[in-house]
RNA sequence: GGUGGAGUCGCCUAGUGGCCGAGGGCGCACGCCUCGAAAGCGUGUGAGGGGGCAACCCCUCCGUGGGUUCAAAUCCCACCUCCACCGCCA
């Protein structure tokens, strides 16, 4: 949510920031809807003083009867306040937050500005197989029995596949905790008000998976869960930066990607993942930020997958970020660099939705918050693929192995 | 899932239709007193929103949402949460 008052403070300033990511038109929309909701506000509350201050005592017959009629046009003043209020909140709702200035231009995932490239894609005497190739023999990646249980989008991940990717998620979460995250496993069922409050509703909705019996959303990512923790909270300022590592698996319909990523187990509909979470002061988040990516190439660097760090475009950002950074690995099957990971500073964004503040000098302010992936099974993946040799046997990083991994992934 | 009890301004609590559109105590802040402190005394003490250059004025909030009424913390309905017990499942 964006800060209405502070907009309509500076409404060319905000114009001008939304227009970067198109949001222009909406924005202005906004600033009518709210001039027409103040308007109804103004209109609503005169009537009720007066009738506050005329009831004050016991009416008689003919007091009595001016306050029924005005009774009747407060009810109709209020029914026009709420309407107003109404479009005025669902226009809000979908405004996303102010891009930061040192986001990347752009509207598409093509204009994302490369940042930095780290190690060497590995040169193999071979063709590569991909990971669905090289857990194949032994069944240790298996879409298909899963196909049959639950329909596209979804894998079993088996034996050694199975100890990996848990060793990688024990390792982050330990390598997180040793940098100050508290581990935290939340809850991947939430109410609507955490969904909105993250900003995935209303715009993410097609994304999500609901449980309409029980009116409880499946969450894509710990994210939402970890936002929740401090919902409606008053944090100390010295509690702040609060930082979190969450694991869950999460859930995706992956509505409008159909035919994307279809093979293997790369794009999926049900997942886990770690992730990093931080309440912050505002004027911690850009620092906080680069920290994040920091520990997320630092990660990748253990694993020892080589990777670039894109500054993804304004027009691409997820409707909660400022900025937001992504690490793509290198995938030598498909021969370019994917996302494996992800971080975004998230400014008062999702703060406000949740209402996460904090008191300083007697005032209370807002929060920031950012994410941060710490590792997906897309790591595992980058991993196998790097690390196969011609007869498709995967070296596990020695990181992993300290966690409860194999040595090596396939023939033995 | 069932039955009973509870949910008031940080905490405790008063409160059964207009004098509560929220009183008291604790805590906290400031002041007086004191060499200093305690005790005592006094004053203040929440959130959200609108208007005004400003001092300031106004509206909303007694778990949540509806309803009755000129008027609701107070009456009615539904829901949520917590506590206790019962049933079912593990």
């Amino acid at each position: 949510m964006i800060d209405l008052k502070a907009a309509r403070r500076d409404p060319g300033g905000f114009r001008a920031a939304l227009a970067r990511r198109g949001a222009a038109a909406d924005f202005d929309a906004l600033l009518a809807a709210d001039a027409s909701w103040r308007e109804h506000t103004e209109r609503a509350e005169a009537l009720r003083a007066e009738q506050k201050r005329a009831s004050k005592g016991r009416p008689g017959p003919r007091e009595l009867e001016h306050l029924k009629a005005l009774a009747a046009r407060i009810d109709k003043a209020l029914a026009d306040q709420a309407e107003a209020a109404r479009r005025r909140d669902e226009l809000l709702a979908r405004i996303p937050n102010l891009p930061d200035p040192t986001a990347a231009d752009g509207m598409d995932e093509q204009d994302a500005q490369l940042v930095r490239t780290w190690g060497e894609p590995p040169a193999f005497g071979f063709t590569p197989r991909d990971h669905l190739e090289l857990g194949s023999p032994r069944g240790w990646i298996d879409v298909a029995r899963a196909a049959r249980l639950s329909g596209s989008r979804f894998a079993y991940r088996i034996g050694d596949v199975a100890m990996t990717e848990l060793a990688l998620y024990q390792f982050v979460l330990r390598t997180l905790a040793g940098k100050g995250f508290l581990p935290v496993l939340p809850p991947v069922l939430v109410g609507e008000r955490a969904m909105f409050g993250t900003g995935f509703l209303p715009t993410e909705e097609s994304n999500l998976y609901l449980l309409e019996k029980d009116e409880l959303y499946l969450t894509g990512t710990s994210e939402v869960a970890l936002a929740g923790l401090h919902m409606d909270e008053r944090l100390e300022e010295s509690d702040l930066p609060a930082r979190y590592a969450g694991y869950t698996t999460n859930f995706r319909r992956e509505a409008g990607a159909a035919g994307k990523d279809t093979r293997g187990m790369f794009r999926v509909h049900q997942f886990d993942k770690v992730e990093m979470y931080v309440f912050c002061l505002p004027e911690q988040s850009r620092d906080i930020h680069e920290e994040l990516l920091a520990h997320e190439e630092e990660i990748a660097r253990e694993l020892g997958l080589p990777y670039r760090v894109m500054n993804i475009a304004v027009g691409d950002l997820g409707a909660s970020a400022a900025k937001k950074y992504d690490i793509e690995a290198w995938f030598p099957a498909q021969g370019r660099y994917r996302e494996i990971t992800s971080c975004s500073n998230t400014t008062d964004y999702q703060a406000r939705r949740l209402n996460i503040r904090f008191r300083r000098e007697g005032r209370l302010e807002f929060v920031h918050t950012l994410n941060g992936t710490g590792a997906t099974a897309r790591a595992l993946l980058a991993i196998m693929e790097n690390f196969q040799d011609e007869g498709g046997r995967v070296a596990v990083p020695e990181v992993l192995t300290r966690f409860g991994a194999p040595a090596a992934i396939g023939r033995a």
